[in-house]
RNA sequence: GUGGGUGUAGCUCAGUUGGUUAGAGCACUGGAUUGUGGUUCCAGGGGUCGUGGGUUCAACUCCCAUCAUCCACCCCA
């Protein structure tokens, strides 16, 4: 069946026209807001080495790798032994030494190291690719993606965790979508591991007590329990995790009892009041809220952890990231450290259809057309053709000599606002005669009238 | 990686406790309108019922397998 030969592959699409339309209107707002707050562009290859991308993620990660068969004889250098042994794992990585990139982050980390000569600290980049991972789709998750990222590399100021809020906060009130942005930090959560004794638990815990409000606290504390948490540190976990009040009485309870004796936890409590400080002084549409049970599950963040959710959809999260310390320090440069956010342009244009956000923009991909009344016409209409392009205005010839109601059929399906009809008695008099396709109202007209009628 | 739902025309879907010729809407083609679309009316084309096997006198319908797709979990944008 042509059905079944004719698709893309698992977790990938196709856009039409007219979602490409609302899809660049989503880009151009996030590319705009980037460009506002200094960021510049650059891209990476889809591709990178296996051995840039492994190991960063977590052990989750690596599974959703997509990775791309060597080319030419790939079972080189390989022994019947080794392939009688059936380790898949080892097999891969001596058969496969490229993969399609899994984020935008990790792939930036090794951009700065390799292009540390030609780049100037504190490096703001914005980047906006796709990615792949190789996860089972569902709604709003798909294999290819769209991330617009924007990052700062290379400056430790919390300055750029506010700002990266504010770019959220902004970008999402520009579209219209209604978020609930959720701030919170790794060293305040690496200082709670520590403070029930089970610091080096803290990726875990953190990944069990982020599912609270999902499965509740009774769940949560199961999945603590199987992971190796003992009944005595969960038990010292609850009022932590039932903190409540404002934020500046959370972080005081926190700094003053609960890490009192983590060195590590109350310097994440000092950088969330920073941070919390900052926020103040900016005019928000969106106040962000302290989330202790906020965790997110990529390894290589140590800070400031952001995530924004939707509040009219349920979607998973629209717009995650993070401060990383030492992301570059794997590809040899220490002591840099950067934060950055990533916009999920896919769920965002999922939010902004269900909800019917997007404007009601016109957007005819043509506004004038002639229709294709045989050889002669043509020639006469192409000089047409060309002085109403020079003035800006979007036209096209029909190509082929069909029937005029099949033209006229074009013309509408494709919400082309005028047509032109010039034949043989518009050529004898140098006039055309120009229809309305909205009202169907038709005259005969010069060509300066032409222009100046619709541009 | 784990669990569940659904596969019938290009698309969205009906199809009775298994019964002989599988339907509708939209789309497409032609006509009413040989230089006029979107509305209306008439006519027409298009299906090995995802694929393979099994049960039965008889399978779109029941069973098994397989593939595809969707949803949930894990994890994430």
């Amino acid at each position: 069946m042509v059905k079944n030969e004719a698709l893309t592959p698992k977790g990938t699409r196709d856009f039409l026209p007219g979602e490409m339309v609302k899809r660049n209107y989503v880009f151009k707002i996030i590319r705009s807001v980037f460009e506002r707050f200094g960021y510049i562009p650059i891209e990476t290859p889809a591709m990178e080495r296996v051995s840039t991308l492994t190991g960063k993620y977590g052990e989750e990660g690596d599974r959703l790798l997509f990775r791309i068969l060597n080319s030419g004889d790939f079972l080189t250098g390989i022994s019947d032994d080794e392939i009688l042994e059936r380790n898949v794992n080892k097999l891969k990585s001596s058969i496969s030494d490229k993969g399609l990139r899994y984020d935008l982050t990790v792939p930036f980390a090794r951009f700065v190291v390799q292009h540390l000569n030609e780049i100037t600290f504190p490096f703001k980049r914005y980047q906006i690719q796709p990615v792949w991972r190789a996860d089972r789709p569902q709604k709003g998750r798909y294999r290819e993606f769209f991330q617009c990222d924007v990052d700062v590399i290379g400056s430790n100021s919390l300055l750029n965790e506010a700002e990266q809020i504010q770019i959220i906060d902004e970008i999402f009130k520009k579209l219209g979508v209604k978020i609930l942005i959720r701030i919170n930090n790794r060293k305040i959560l690496s200082g709670v591991a520590e403070a029930i004794g089970e610091a080096d638990k803290m990726i875990p815990i953190t990944i069990a007590i982020d599912k609270m409000d999902k499965i509740g606290a009774y769940k949560v504390n199961e999945e603590l329990a199987v992971k190796g948490i003992s009944e005595k540190a969960i038990r010292e976990l609850q009022p932590i995790l039932g903190l409540t009040g404002s934020v500046e009485e959370k972080l005081n309870e926190l700094e003053n009892k609960i890490l009192l004796h983590s060195k590590i936890g109350r310097k994440g409590v000092d950088e969330m009041k920073k941070l919390f400080d900052y926020l103040t002084t900016f005019d928000l549409k969106v106040d962000p809220v302290f989330d202790l049970t906020l965790a997110r599950g990529l390894d290589y963040y140590t800070g400031t952890i952001i995530e924004a959710n939707s509040t009219e959809m349920k979607i998973g999260s629209l717009c995650g990231g993070g401060r990383y310390d030492d992301l570059t320090g794997v590809f040899g440069l220490k002591d840099v450290s950067g934060i950055g956010v990533s916009f999920g342009a896919d769920r965002i244009y999922d939010v902004m259809e269900k909800m019917d956000k997007f404007p009601e923009e016109t957007a005819s991909t043509t506004t004038l057309m002639f229709v294709n009344f045989g050889e002669k016409e043509e020639i006469h209409c192409l000089s047409l053709l060309a002085e109403i392009r020079k003035s800006g205005i979007k036209a096209e010839l029909f190509p082929d000599k069909v029937k005029i109601k099949k033209q006229m059929n074009y013309a509408n399906k494709k919400n082309v606002e005028y047509v032109a009809l010039v034949g043989e008695d518009e050529m004898k008099n140098g006039l055309i005669t120009l229809k309305n396709m909205k009202t169907g109202v038709q005259s005969q007209i010069t060509l300066d009238e032409l222009i100046e009628e619709i541009s």
